[in-house]
DNA sequence: GTCAGATAGTACGACCCGTACTATACGCTT
DNA sequence: AAGCGTATAGTACGGGTCGTACTATCTGAC
């Protein structure tokens, strides 16, 4: 038995622990690009927690870590029965957390800002991301172990549509 | 001159800032309730922030705090030049970052959770907020001093019937 | 006057974040 | 094969943020 000191699990640990379901055993710099491929959109999290998470985990028993020989030493993280069976316990609950909008934009506006150029800044932004979106989408659809990641970039291509629709109208009114 | 000690200014120092400047100066409760009925849906923070914040502001020279006598003996707090030019500056800059997004319920549906409760409690959710959001724009308009929140509230609105829309999409195709 | 519930405020430590920085690998040029 | 620029990979770190739990004051009903 390993020993493991009790960690708090919060929303960023069940969504290391289903990335690394899904992929398989995983490296912080390969869980750092799983995040940028599929749940980016609609759970951002800066790289380091990439680093950082897997390593609570890992002291939590929720992960084994195992070090790479040579080059670059890397910690090559894999699931344990503890934590496989804590991601399926959160995942069955049938409640989530509300989502949450962090718009710096909408308080800039009512901070008093003037709202049309950060509409257009931010009209711009949307449809950037929708771009992106599509082509991760079509590059999903070729490859093989990416079919949980399809719903959720659809899902991310019909909220940033519908954003293009908000900003329009609120354009148009002036 | 008050001492004043070097503070990083965040987004939620502005939003701090924007509401004082809004509202004239006000206690840390007041503020709390400032963020409930206007930034709170696209700009969520925990009631704490309402007590931190601006205490954090006050000791780096953005806001006096004055002291109530008696009972609760509540600090006041007010903006200074500082802070009235610091948000200013912020407000003018014609660039936001990004909105963030961060949705629970897409994380457990990429986790394996069945999908459908979760639309379900989600669809009811936005249901709920939207009807809040009826109340409040309702309010605000028979009242003096939230011209400001009205535009936020419309935004809002537009928003939730936005997640509507794409939930019953996301319903139908089963 | 005392009790319940609403209102108001504090404590605190784990977590999280962004920035800056360092290190290793790779490919191209010479 | 040494040098060098770029991409890849990883670390350091400290301030900011968060949620939870707790305490204190006020108000009105009885």
């Amino acid at each position: 038995m390993m020993e493991s000191k009790p960690i708090r699990l919060t929303a960023n640990s069940y969504a290391v622990l289903a990335l690394i379901a899904e992929f398989g055993e995983s490296t912080s710099y390969e869980i750092k690009q799983w995040i940028e491929r599929s749940i980016q959109n609609f759970w951002p999290v800066p790289h380091t927690t990439a680093y950082e998470e897997p390593a609570r985990l890992a002291s939590g028993g929720y992960l084994t870590a195992r070090q790479e020989e040579g080059g670059r030493r890397r910690r090559v993280y894999a699931l344990t029965d503890k934590g496989r069976e804590a991601l399926a316990e959160w995942a069955s609950a049938p409640t989530a957390s509300p989502p949450q909008l962090r718009d710096e934009a909408v308080l800039k506006v009512f901070a008093g800002a003037d709202p049309e150029p950060i509409r257009a800044e931010r009209e711009a932004w949307h449809r950037a991301k929708l771009e992106e979106l599509r082509g991760l989408l079509e590059a999903v659809r070729q490859s093989e172990g990416f079919e949980r990641s399809e719903p959720t970039l659809r899902a991310g291509v019909a909220y940033h549509e519908m954003w293009l629709q908000i900003l329009e109208r609120l354009g148009g009114q002036k």
